[in-house]
DNA sequence: TCTGGGGTCCTAGGACCC
DNA sequence: TCTGGGGTCCTAGGACCC
């Protein structure tokens, strides 16, 4: 059996902690540049503000609603989110952190009769310790346990928990469910579906595996498995990162390739750093620039380009290099840029990097880069750059409405008081 | 004027191999 | 008139997730 843990309205939650006025008020909370909405209250919600809501289209209904704004604070959340992962791993070792927000806990080795009674626990010890209200969802498989998390936020008076652990009540929940509201069924998926009079979980099921494979690849049916209450997805553990991606949208369009060069830079510098700090390496960087996709007057291009490196390195120096010879490739011009970004891939572990016959990474590269870190990490980030970045500029975020770092900075905390 | 950022996985098609 | 079969690897693009 699995658990699946969901904090409710995660960000919106993180506010209220610090906050208590925001209670029983809506309340939303703003993604970077305070685009859009990505976090809303069940009052929010009622009051009909849509999720990714644009913030200039709403910023009227905001004030005539009393609606509480606030820009993302990451550093309030991760940290929100470590103190609940903490609660979690006392339970079981056996979790895997799939979100900022979310964890499927395998329950093996709980008695199964009783398997309600801990996800109340569960939830209890949390609202507990942090005040961050959960929903714990209990089923044979990962997809059913995302249904039992729907149900037990749908129904307050389930209190928070739901448990799937009968043919009876898989079935009756899968009845009840949407189609779109399924875990892996997205907007072309259940378009297509409804298109074809399948409008619940339930219906899904019921389609031929010949049909959905055709239709929805190995992925749709895997799907199929998992609500029919066959586990075929398993718990994901490692936590090694694939990817690792640093992008922006940008406050306007520039067409000058300088600029565009100095922001690329910085993106590469950025994935360096993340990279040394889970002590990674990669062979591998992918630059890519869009215009404005909102502004059908504008000429629109987009490309990206993945430029391989002769070894692997985690050195700011290289990256951004290898980035700047990627813009250089794809770059236009004539063309309103509105977003760019840089991912780096082909990640590996910084010690046992493999053996490379011609090519070595400078050893200088390594001290260079553990001097860079120590010292933005005692006079701030981004304090020492490379001459490429732009020296004399910050590139400071809209973030009109941010709260106070509470559980990190006790200096503005202290502040404030 | 103003619409986020960071991930995963899969497929199709092309280049290449013997 | 007639032009193989069976692979691998890579990339771009699209779907999905939070």
């Amino acid at each position: 059996m699995y658990a699946l843990v969901d904090i409710n309205n995660f960000y919106v939650s993180c506010e209220r902690i610090f906050n208590p006025t925001l209670r029983n008020r809506p309340v939303v909370v703003l993604s970077n540049n305070d685009g859009c909405v990505i976090s809303r209250s069940n009052e929010a919600k009622k009051a009909g503000i849509p999720m990714g809501a644009p913030t200039f289209k709403y910023k009227e209904k905001f004030q005539e609603l009393g609606i509480q704004v606030f820009s993302s604070n990451y550093a309030l959340y991760g940290d929100m989110s470590n103190r609940v992962y903490r609660i979690l791993q006392n339970y079981t070792l056996n979790l895997e952190v799939y979100s900022i927000d979310e964890c499927f806990l395998n329950l093996h080795d709980f008695s199964r009769h009783s398997l309600g009674a801990y996800g109340k626990k569960i939830r209890q010890e949390i609202l507990q310790k942090t005040l961050l209200p959960t929903c714990v969802g209990i089923a044979p498989t990962k997809a059913l346990a995302k249904v039992a998390n729907h149900i037990a936020k749908k129904f307050p008076e389930l209190k928070g928990v739901y448990l799937i652990d009968t043919d009876e009540k898989r079935l009756k929940a899968l009845k009840w469910l949407n189609i779109e509201d399924v875990w892996g069924i997205g907007r072309q998926m259940s378009k297509k579906l409804k298109a074809n009079g399948v409008h619940k979980a339930s219906q899904f099921i019921e389609l031929p595996d010949e049909y959905i494979r055709k239709q929805f690849s190995v992925v749709g049916l895997r799907l199929k498995k998992e609500l029919e209450g066959i586990s075929v997805l398993g718990l994901e553990e490692i936590q090694t990162k694939k990817h690792i991606a640093t992008t922006r949208s940008f406050d306007t369009t520039y067409t000058d390739k300088e600029y565009i060069k100095e922001r690329i830079t910085t993106f590469a510098v950025t994935c360096a750093q993340k990279l040394r700090k889970q002590k990674s390496t990669c062979q591998v960087v992918t630059v890519f620039i869009y215009t404005n996709r909102f502004n059908e007057k504008q000429d629109q291009y987009s490309r990206s380009i993945n430029v391989s490196m002769p070894y692997p390195t985690n050195s700011d120096i290289e990256l951004a290099k290898c980035a700047q010879k990627g813009l250089d490739l794809i770059f236009k011009q004539g063309y309103h840029y509105k977003k760019a970004g840089v991912i780096v891939g082909g990640i590996a572990p910084e010690h046992g990097k493999q053996f490379v016959l011609f090519e070595e990474e400078p050893v200088k590269h390594r001290t260079l880069m553990q001097t860079i870190d120590r010292l933005n990490s005692k006079y701030g980030t981004q304090k020492l750059k490379l001459a490429s970045q732009a020296l004399d500029k910050t590139w400071k975020m809209n973030q009109e409405h941010l709260s106070p770092n509470y559980t990190t900075k006790w200096n503005e905390i202290l502040e404030i008081r």
